[in-house]
DNA sequence: TTAAAAAAAGATAAAAATATCTTTATATAT
DNA sequence: ATATATAAAGATATTTTTATCTTTTTTTAA
């Protein structure tokens, strides 16, 4: 469904989030503990949420990163978009680069609902949503 | 969303579909033509598809792969787990292997819905429906 | 003003997915 | 029987994704 660099920077998103409710700034390893995740890999792809602003980031001794509440307003979307490009939203399922309404392959109207709907469900839910429900601790980020 | 391989899948099957409605046999290389595909691929992904029954062939002059009726009630769910598994069934969003409704990822729930309609309509779409839709021209398998 | 801590960047490696090329086996028609 | 067409299998190559290792830059605190 995503890609590795994906599942590892909702995670990685979810798990700074966490962290910058208790204004608390993390390391790039510190994340990778906490989501079971290989450090410098989460590093990499940090440094690409950094670069396009759905995180913070301080260099030096007790730098590290986090989110303010601009970040916070992130959507799963807006994080897909970021590391898996918006294949979701232009892509045909089977790959045509000339599938459209017009000229639809097979499976072109029934993929549309289930696509409209999984947009509405990565676009609705926010970092911070899942913030909330973090606390309540009855959600988990890594298996051990 | 789905590898190169099942959408090559995908689409071969069907066009496979639409030549054993006129009672042909057709060969890996006018497959891959058929469908936009390299032929090499495409051909070891047909063997898959043979070695799991979802699509007869026959060697040698005049041989090639066809569908009996029984291969027509294939669903696109049959094809999916075919050539990428299960994944979709079993695996977690966020790729936690502890994920369950007792120990959920943070958006388990939110895609357990998602997940059930897609299911519903790859199993309910068999390839056969795509047949008829097929014949009326208004579907395409490639782009030129 | 220096040492240390951390992100950022760069380089390399390993694994998986995709693609191509070559050889072999088998069925068919002649 | 033989030649031929085709699937099947095997081998190799390329590309992309995932992962690791090293160096550089920046910030902070002592």
């Amino acid at each position: 469904m995503f890609s590795k660099s994906c599942e590892y920077a909702i995670k990685a998103m979810i798990f700074v989030a966490q962290k910058s409710s208790l204004d608390l700034k993390i390391g790039a390893k510190d994340i990778a503990k906490g989501i079971d995740a290989p450090e410098h890999f989460v590093g990499k792809i940090l440094q690409d949420l950094v670069k396009k602003k759905l995180v913070n980031s301080v260099k030096g001794p007790n730098g590290g990163f986090y989110m303010d509440n601009e970040n916070l307003k992130s959507s799963i979307a807006d994080i897909i978009i970021a590391i898996d490009g918006d294949g979701i939203y232009k892509d045909c399922v089977l790959g045509l680069k000339a599938c459209s309404e017009k000229n639809p392959c097979p499976v072109h109207f029934e993929f549309k609902e289930i696509k409209r709907n999984f947009i509405k469900m990565i676009e609705d839910n926010t970092i911070a949503d899942f913030n909330l429900k973090l606390d309540t601790g009855k959600y988990f980020l890594k298996n051990s």
